[in-house]
DNA sequence: CTGTTAGCGCATTCAT
DNA sequence: ATGAATGCGCTAACAG
């Protein structure tokens, strides 16, 4: 093990103090051209590397932010980190990741350990919502540490927020649904406390309205987002007396089980039944029958929410500041929704 | 902005050292029950927060650890990564995670800033073969910092990985084409240099010489992991005098491109023509015709990397300790290759 | 059982 | 332009 080369050594060596040494590194202009290339020269040599860790105790800059999400395996989060790594390398930050896995206790565990970690920011999705953690990001808040809230967020005083407008997604999407000539349009949701799948729910109910349909709550079920969810709901609502004719799901994965479970009944896509879902996860178009859905653009989204953390680090002013971005989701309509010709 | 707490603030208000209050906080048995509890409590009541940078400092251990992939928006190296986060956590280790997008230069630097860092190891998938990163490599071994390669892995001593048998994934999977009755097997390889897909070529190679079937080089092609060039590939392999009855891909991504050219060109999948991927991505089984292909158990390649990393860190020998663990493969079988009865 | 001292590696204020 | 001294927050060796 080769021992660590620190700025006294490279000090001893050139007969100087280590404060000038550290000045010469960071390119000081009190320091003279000489010494610096001097120093420069010698700390190739030795082969000295800094120690972020003493720079970041001193400073309080440690350089590296807190990314909280639900969990790591699922295309959208891990595109919207993928563009959070990507937008923050420049800078030199680095970015540790926690999964919550939509435990509240997980949640503020991990919130906690990032604190204690001193990390310079903590950007999250949010997994639940109780009042517990509020605790938690009053903690975060207290501590000037910037948080941001990206896609699943809570309303919360000082914090930035990037989002797509699901409302606006759901409502164009059911409106599509509509276009089709589709008249009862059944809906997946899922847990509405949460904004999103409530803003999705919205949308989706304003667009019957604004159509002048009937708008039917006992065709919105909540389901958990997976396959096998989405295909027994689907055969309760297909085993109605009055059964939907199209079906706009808050999930891509659950709009997979909607299809699987109408073809196993006999009947087809388009034809009889439209499907649309939502996320544009990478399956959807790569099915045969490709899945209409909206996209969320989870790679903007993780630039953004990068930037606006960098924003707020630049911010001299202790004044809280705030910044709500919200995205445009893209509908893509494919054949699971197009009929030809109607 | 709350003023940070240190020991220094609770042990003026207890009228006893920073050391005791240290010592308490940490269940030293030197100190008595009266003032451990006495620090506990107002520790508590003033909401003191361990700096675990000053202790990273301090003590030489950050719990931090690198992980480097090529890129985070492919399921497999979310799972994986999903896998070493969730073996990790109860330690207390964070992730901290670098993509190079296959780019040398990228994780070279990505090496670096990490030892700054002073992560106490890395793990990591690499993206390319080539001496430069070599001495990266040395590097890292230099700072006796725990390396551990998982997938892609170079051969380098005191370096322990965490593979599957790539060779055995790819033997079952051609034994099975050969098994259904197919005579000509193309193979969709991918830059052979890494060392998972000389493997995976060696495998199908070696299925077709242990079935007594010709083997012809000029059906194994290069392609990039992606449908378009699965397409375009699979093209000209359909236009040959003597096209294949079945092609088996490195990639699901070139496997899916095949089926959708395949389809284009009025032919049957299984009947006409076999098809098996590599990975077992999701969207392989939710395709309406589900595809056949290798399961390399993700998370459980991510859980088995942390525990190697775990272990190293524990072993107190200087003595450079390496381990192989080979985890198998899975060969999951689906329509786009199980012909009915033959 | 507890206090004193020192050091992890760095940057910075105050000198000169 | 450079040196000396100090502190970031913590733990550990050495005293007592």
């Amino acid at each position: 093990m080769s021992k660590k080369i620190t700025i006294y050594d490279i000090a001893k060596e050139l007969n100087i103090t280590a404060a000038t040494v550290s000045r010469a590194l960071n390119n000081n202009p009190k320091i003279s051209k000489v010494t610096r290339q001097l120093v420069a020269d010698t700390a190739a040599k030795m082969n000295y590397k800094q120690n972020k860790l003493a720079l970041a105790l001193k400073s309080g800059k440690s350089y590296n932010v807190g990314v909280i999400v639900p969990r790591l395996d699922s295309n959208f989060f891990a595109s919207v980190i993928r563009g959070i790594e990507e937008e923050l390398h420049p800078y030199g930050y680095h970015v540790i990741i926690c999964q919550t896995r939509d435990d509240k206790n997980l949640e503020i565990e991990n919130i906690d350990a990032l604190l204690n970690a001193q990390v310079d920011g903590i950007l999250m999705s949010i997994s639940n919502v109780s009042t517990e953690q509020n605790e938690s990001f009053e903690r975060i808040l207290k501590k000037n540490v910037p948080l941001i809230f990206f896609d699943r967020k809570a309303n919360i005083d000082g914090v930035s927020t990037v989002t797509i407008n699901d409302f606006q997604g759901a409502y164009e999407a059911t409106k599509h649904l509509i276009a089709q000539g589709c008249k009862r349009i059944a809906h997946l949701s899922n847990n509405r406390l949460i904004e999103i799948f409530r803003d999705r729910y919205l949308g989706y109910k304003q667009a019957i309205l604004d159509s002048g349909l009937e708008f039917d709550e006992s065709i919105v079920i909540e389901a958990i987002s997976n396959v096998e969810d989405g295909r027994k709901i689907t055969k309760s609502l297909l085993e109605l007396d009055n059964p939907p004719d199209a079906i706009f799901s808050s999930s891509d994965f659950t709009a997979l089980g909607a299809i699987q479970e109408i073809k196993a009944h006999g009947l087809k896509i388009p034809e009889d039944i439209c499907v649309a879902g939502f996320a544009n996860e990478p399956f959807t178009k790569f099915m045969e029958l490709a899945i209409t859905s909206v996209d969320q653009s989870p790679l903007e989204m993780g630039k953004m929410t990068a930037k606006v953390f960098i924003e707020q680090i630049n911010k001299k002013e202790i004044v809280k500041i705030e910044k709500k971005v919200v995205l445009n989701p893209k509908l893509i309509i494919r054949e699971s929704s197009l009929k030809k010709q109607h």
